[in-house]
DNA sequence: TACTTGATAAACAAAT
DNA sequence: GATTTGTTTATCAAGT
């Protein structure tokens, strides 16, 4: 996906405002999606082109995503209630940053946001379909949707997609499908009620979810920033009302702990905000072509080796694990077939039936918390490494256009 | 140019 | 039988 927007030219055309509302946006972004030197905390060695501040190109402005954590925080801040699939935004980090209920959340329904930016939440979201999905379902309760739910969730908190076409349920039930990120779980016994099964998030492949995430999120590096010991200053923009928020809240081990936006490595260069090529952290196998994050693994393109053992995904793991290096190495590290390219040994190569019997396992809570631990871990090494080394490219990027 | 990644469309099977 | 869900394949665009 490319930066920002990620879409064809002819979804392009689907939102011609786009342009204007980046343009619009420009000036939002200035004030409110910068990270002020404080909030990142000037310890931080890993401070970005945002928070080099504005010495920025006309061209930095137009391609950093600030935006987008406007957008985000938006959406996320949309809250409300009747999350389809439990998902209770209120309940979340996510939603209720400050654990303040009554915050003033709702953008759309705040007269203090302009129309613009009320039409970026009608834009088509900057995340891939994983992140969406991820989102989702991290944002659920028991960290487990079905389908439908995560349609829901999707409309209710990217607005876009409920005048898209319905295209975009099959680009999800594909991405969950295919996306190693996402393993399917029976429905709880007893509980009928509902087709098809829930759908929930591999631990093993959480932290490169939500490093993914991060790096669409928040390009400023604010990588290990510890949270902020005093409250955000009423100075800061409403971004941070998100940030801030997250910062302060926040289980090291919490799926989805957007509420540590600092955890993860985050590039500021737009160049890189998207590439998760550049993930230099364990990743997803690819699965298919639109498995995101799906080289995470790869060890590089082409590279059929064999998978790292899991840092610890006993949750959804069992002797299928054994069958699991089968089941990955064959459709992972078989990395993906030539485009456009029908692969000749699918039929020796994929084994649906291994993933499905994986899927079905059902997650041990107690081991969950392992996995949480490791996926902390995980995540704290990986945004360290990355960060330094995100850095030095964006150094090297900054040499290249002083030339 | 080749490759990767993500999006999208479509077809199909199974379940409800 | 219709709809939903899940899987798979193919194609395209954009980026590296």
């Amino acid at each position: 996906m490319g930066p920002i927007i990620g879409m064809s030219p002819d979804k392009k055309a689907e939102t011609p405002g786009m342009q204007e509302e980046r343009a619009g946006l420009r000036g939002v972004c200035r004030g409110a999606g910068t990270l002020p030197e404080a909030e990142c905390g000037a310890a931080s060695p890993l401070a970005t082109s945002l928070d080099r501040g504005s010495g920025g190109s006309e061209d930095e402005e137009l391609t950093n995503l600030n935006w987008l954590h406007e957008n985000l925080l938006q959406n996320f801040t949309l809250g409300g209630p009747g999350v389809a699939g439990g998902a209770q935004p209120s309940a979340s980090p996510l939603f209720d940053i400050e654990g303040d209920p009554g915050a003033p959340q709702n953008p759309s329904s705040s007269s203090s946001y302009s129309s613009s930016q009320r039409d970026l939440l009608k834009s088509k979201p900057p995340f891939s379909f994983s992140l969406l999905i991820y989102m989702a379902i991290e944002q659920s309760p028991s960290k487990r949707l079905p389908v439908k739910d995560i349609y829901s969730w999707i409309l209710q908190h990217f607005p876009y997609f409920s005048s898209a076409p319905t295209g975009w349920k099959n680009s999800v039930r594909h991405n969950l499908s295919l996306n190693k990120c996402f393993r399917k779980v029976e429905r709880s016994l007893g509980k009928v009620n509902g087709k098809g099964s829930l759908w929930c998030v591999d631990p093993e492949y959480r932290p490169n979810l939500i490093q993914a995430l991060k790096k669409q999120h928040f390009p400023a590096a604010h990588t290990f920033c510890t949270p902020p010991a005093s409250p955000p200053s009423a100075s800061s923009p409403p971004r941070h009302h998100f940030l801030q928020g997250c910062s302060l809240k926040g289980e090291p081990d919490s799926p989805l702990d957007l509420s540590q936006p600092d955890l993860v490595l985050v590039s500021s260069d737009p160049k890189q905000d998207h590439n998760y090529s550049s993930m230099t952290l364990q990743r997803c196998s690819s699965r298919s072509s639109s498995s995101s994050l799906s080289s995470l693994d790869e060890g590089g393109p082409g590279h059929a080796r064999p998978r790292p053992r899991r840092a610890g995904s006993e949750g959804f793991h069992s002797e299928e694990e054994d069958s699991d290096l089968g089941d990955r190495d064959e459709r992972g590290g078989h990395s993906r077939p030539a485009p456009h390219r029908p692969s000749p040994s699918s039929s020796s190569v994929k084994c649906p039936a291994g993933k499905r019997a994986r899927r079905e396992l059902t997650a041990k809570p107690e081991l969950d918390e392992e996995l949480k631990e490791a996926a902390g871990s995980l995540l704290h090494l990986a945004g360290i490494r990355t960060s330094m080394e995100l850095n030095k490219r964006s150094a090297k990027s900054k040499k290249l256009n002083r030339k």
